[in-house]
DNA sequence: GTCTATAGCAGGATAGAC
DNA sequence: GTCTATCCTGCTATAGAC
């Protein structure tokens, strides 16, 4: 957090969004959360719909390149899936990206809303092209749907967040997601 | 709307929770909404903490009595799972229970929190006496776990929401569905 | 670029009249 | 039970000095 004012504005947006949302987030707690005055944060960016576009748009990319981390692999289609479901995360902060969906002043911003459906669009995509990989391999069942599975593996992965936070525990996120693996496994013949 | 306050008030937060949730509905909204001034607001209830309490109860007793409509039945356990999964529903307007788990002023009131867990609880352990259900009748393979895909199910229809809000398409919700349906369902092998 | 002053409006509630 | 008046604080900005 010693960076140019810019920067501190971006951080502490992204932190607040994620904390709060976009309601739930004020111009003045950023400011302050990024040790700026509002001659700084007005300077920098046009209003607080400006400066979450660009908190958002950061955001998105960072969980594009984290999820690519796992996703990336070479293994085998189910080996990467699992570990995308299963790498370490922040699970009772929920999904960065996702909580905004429930954001009214968020989904009613056509470039507020943008990002957020691109990043869960992308990542059904990416995760519907390894499955067909699977496919392809013989790895799955013909009979599975590549579009469709990928739908129900990022829905359990956001639902898992909800689970969480309403027990309070993220082990709540790894038996849906252990639930999940468990259909989807090969070697779980049902 | 045309009953006494108290009940016009009660009803009006449950939209409004449900459409903008916690930190966004103010007590002004809700007795606009209500058709009901701030002196019979603040006559019926100590505060917004308390109408929102009552409003989540009745909202929580609703979904429960609403799922059981088709889990209750007497056909097999996939067959129920798949009726509930598929029910109409207002997909874009979200899960009234599971938005307010993204609500940290409501995560922070362990009395507002209380009936989102419980409710979320309810229906997974409800699901999970289903498919035990299934299990005994030899309709799913023994290798199911019931509580783990209890979860996976709840999560995928709480993600559904998100993809499908997201999307600005209910279709997305019936995607991630027909996906984890498919990967339960005994018909198909894979 | 950043600071301080100022502004209008909404949030959340209390008090007392009716 | 409901109404109006009033209160203080916070939200979201604008204006102009430094």
């Amino acid at each position: 957090m010693s960076a140019n004012a810019s920067e501190r504005l971006i951080e502490a947006t992204r932190e607040l969004l994620w904390e709060r949302g976009y309601v739930g987030t004020s111009p003045k707690a950023i400011q302050q959360a990024a040790g700026a005055g509002q001659g700084s944060m007005y300077h920098h960016f046009a209003g607080k719909p400006a400066l979450a576009l660009a908190a958002i748009r950061r955001t998105a990319e960072e969980l594009r390149a984290a999820a690519e981390t796992e996703l990336g692999g070479t293994g085998p289609a189910y080996t990467r899936i699992e570990a995308y479901l299963l790498r370490e995360r922040d699970v009772l902060r929920g999904c960065p990206v996702g909580r905004l969906t429930m954001d009214p002043d968020v989904m009613a911003d056509a470039e507020l809303r943008a990002p957020v459906d691109e990043t869960l669009d992308w990542l059904r995509g990416r995760l519907a092209e390894i499955l067909q990989e699977g496919l392809d391999s013989g790895e799955f069942s013909p009979s599975l749907d590549a579009r469709e599975t990928a739908a129900a593996i990022v829905a359990t992965a956001q639902g898992g967040y909800v689970l969480a936070r309403a027990a309070g525990s993220p082990a709540a996120f790894d038996t849906a997601v252990r639930g999940l693996l468990a259909l989807l496994s090969p070697r779980t013949a049902h």
